[in-house]
DNA sequence: GATCACTAGACAAATATCGTTTAAGTGTCT
DNA sequence: AGACACTTAAACGATATTTGTCTAGTGATC
């Protein structure tokens, strides 16, 4: 599909010039969505030559790809210490989901522009987004197995094996904020109620 | 200069239509400036078809143009309404000036469009913004001086008349203003204190 | 059925943007 | 000084977008 030889280069801090245009593109683009955002505007933001920009990135295009692939590098980083973070496991993916909603989702958040810039981002940059959400996946996953290595979860009551249980927590987090995008009470409070009861349904019970 | 006839029809809720037409535009230019704000995007907010606002204005500008001077008599209103309130006339001077900021400053604050949009609004609409500045100046002058007759203030020991005071409040408001666009604490705060240094000026001493 | 308010769509002209290229401007290193 | 890498402003043709106008409708109300 997509080349992603240049791409790893240019999604951190490997080549910092890239870095630092990608860190000032990322709020223009968010402010004003991908087709009014113009690369005058981004090299105004980055306070670099809009001919400089494409020594860095061949096209507007390309600078976006690379823009959104550095936004979920960010966010997976993130979400990874949230998952290493102290608490039970079902704590630490919920803060972990916060994360990944406050980061990826909420800065476009129910404005009108953000259907644009949800839509470009699909249309120029689907890759990168769905295989963020795989690399999200396993990393719940593996958190998963290990509580239940540690019986600090059950899963046998569920009958659900923790692939499973990580695709309907990531599939749920989905299905509310696109509910929220159109216009509900609060985002995180129906992600926390979603974990709440899931806490309830996979902790062991001591009992009889 | 303008032809003033067919404007002062649309300004406030004479004609519905437009009426409804301007509160949709604008939050679109406040948002996107003037130059990136296009006609279909205030047609989409407006929820009517963009030949539609040809029936109603005949240009972008002039539709910036009445946006920008309802903006303004919807805020003289409310100052209006703030100088008839209670308290002192100094604070009750202060709440207008503070409606006045709100309305018509803060919401373009600090960002880098804002620049945009009132050097456009300067370009298009200067005289509208002008005629604002004289209303509210003599508002002010107007409630200065049937205080000064009730005598709760006294202007004596500034040496200053009605209409220089209701001046130089509005006048420091706008340093105050520009001030605060090139960074520095809180609006409202250099706002408040210069007013309370007013107000310790012209308070009459019952002393000796 | 006539009238009214509105709309979708097409249109030329003006304007904006993209991506490339050129020539010149930086500063650094030898 | 000269070679060098890096950046820039300016200009370019090629598209793409926006503006403002106009026509041929649609649908509701009288």
């Amino acid at each position: 599909m997509v080349d992603t030889e240049c791409q790893a280069d240019q999604v951190v801090g490997n080549d910092q010039k890239t870095g630092q245009i990608l860190d000032a593109a990322l709020p223009v683009f968010v402010r004003f969505g991908f087709r009014k955002t113009s690369m005058a505007d981004i090299a105004r933001a980055a306070k670099i030559s809009r001919a400089s920009l494409y020594l860095s990135f061949k096209s507007k295009e390309e600078l976006f790809r690379a823009g959104s692939m550095r936004a979920h590098a960010l966010t997976l980083d993130n979400v990874a210490a949230m998952l290493d973070g102290q608490g039970s496991v079902l704590d630490r993916v919920e803060a972990a989901i916060g994360v990944f909603q406050r980061e990826l989702i909420a800065p476009f958040g129910g404005s009108a522009d953000a259907e644009e810039l949800f839509a470009a981002n699909m249309a120029l940059a689907a890759d990168i987004t769905l295989a963020a959400r795989e690399k999200l996946l396993s990393m719940l996953t593996q958190k998963l197995i290990v509580a239940i290595e540690r019986k600090e979860i059950d899963l046998a009551p569920l009958q659900a094996r923790p692939a499973q249980l990580a695709n309907i927590i990531v599939a749920a987090m989905d299905g509310i904020k696109h509910t929220q995008w159109s216009g509900g009470s609060g985002l995180e409070d129906n992600t926390r109620l979603f974990m709440r009861a899931l806490k309830m349904a996979v902790t062991p019970r001591d009992g009889p």
